[in-house]
DNA sequence: GTTTGTGATATTATCGATAATATATAATTA
DNA sequence: TAATTATATATTATCGATAATATCACAAAC
């Protein structure tokens, strides 16, 4: 018998998961550099496939590149921060208007996102809570219709991600719930216009 | 006295310029595959730099990666096309909103390359009206003072570009200038609404 | 005539070594 | 002592070779 290797992926890209899951868990701190030949020791292969999982890393922009000093986890200043919030706010606004937006999807996405949202209150779990806050705006971008749209969404998150997690207290998750609500009963009621004015009530919130 | 080397740039960074130009100039097309070793040997460097500057154009999306089988320059269907400038609408008409935003500077821009886009017009010359083109839209973005937002606009360049330099005819540039006269003179009179309006006609014109 | 199998070839993925470069430490000078 | 230089060490960038995998052409079977 023939013998069948599916989904055999390639060790770059198996070291980028790898290195990826470091760096949105904060287990790699913002600035702290990523040296080839330990990493390659420690998940038993060789620097090339090391090297390459970083270039990616780089070129995604999670990680920044000083020429022949290796690789560091990027830190975000405030000013990036809120420039990738204005665009998280113009692809989520921008996101309702199109075309083959599908109201229906993103609203059932976000009944089950939002039940979850509360759930993570009563039991004080950030970590669950932020898990469901991204999944909620998520589905907002991802039944769009536009893929290209939704790729540019999730290139905003490890940033976002990172520079929010550390934020969170019990207070702020209440306030979320509040913010949310107003959106998906628009889209409940089919009202996109409606939807529109309280995403960007959510965001005006959030200064941006 | 010690000897400096000031601007030594990687072998990967310089080979992937030599691709990235051959992509947007269109010597490689759509569908071609780039192999390793043969790129290697005309540039005279091993295949490390290659393979390195080819995965940063599979992440930037330029190539497509088929494992174990190489990378092809993508193609890209009119959906994705489409969805390239429904992003392109969105980015323009989000930065004239942006706080930052200045229309002077973006103003200044668009006179200049508005002149030469009348002058590509007379000469017939669809690269140069192209180019100026490209710059009038990306001025609006530039001085938007959000730079993350510049980066996402410059990387839907490329396949922007691919797709559109082989459609352009004389009659098309005349059209060209009329849509954008509209965009500059409401910025002249620092009328952002105005310009916001005339861009949105813009796109409308192209069935965006 | 179409499908299936087989071997030859081409190409990628991975490897470990070496050259180039940066960083840290010790020695030297003012 | 502070600044500078020399030396040692660590790390990246690059290399060319090998192993793994895919592609192709052609023969054999149905």
């Amino acid at each position: 018998m023939k013998k069948v290797e599916l989904n055999k992926i390639s060790l770059k890209e198996q070291v980028r998961e790898v290195l990826f899951e470091q760096i949105i868990s904060g287990e790699l701190k913002p600035g702290e550099r990523l040296k080839i030949i330990p990493i390659a020791e420690s998940l038993k292969v060789s620097q090339a496939p090391v090297r390459e999982a970083i270039q990616c890393l780089v070129t995604s922009g999670y990680l920044e590149l000083i020429p022949n000093a290796g690789a560091r986890v990027k830190e975000f200043s405030d000013d990036e921060v809120m420039e990738i919030y204005e665009l998280r706010k113009l692809l989520e606004l921008g996101s309702l208007n199109c075309k083959k937006f599908d109201h229906v999807k993103t609203h059932a996405a976000m009944v089950r996102h939002f039940k979850k949202m509360n759930q993570a209150v009563s039991n004080n779990d950030f970590k669950e809570y932020s898990i469901h806050d991204t999944a909620f705006h998520r589905s907002i971008v991802e039944y769009s219709g536009n893929k290209k749209m939704l790729d540019i969404w999730d290139s905003l998150l490890v940033p976002k991600h990172i520079t929010t997690i550390i934020r969170l207290s019990n207070a702020t998750l209440k306030e979320g719930i509040l913010l949310h609500t107003p959106i998906f009963e628009a889209l409940e009621n089919n009202d996109i216009a409606q939807a529109v004015q309280a995403l960007k009530k959510h965001y005006d919130y959030l200064n941006i």
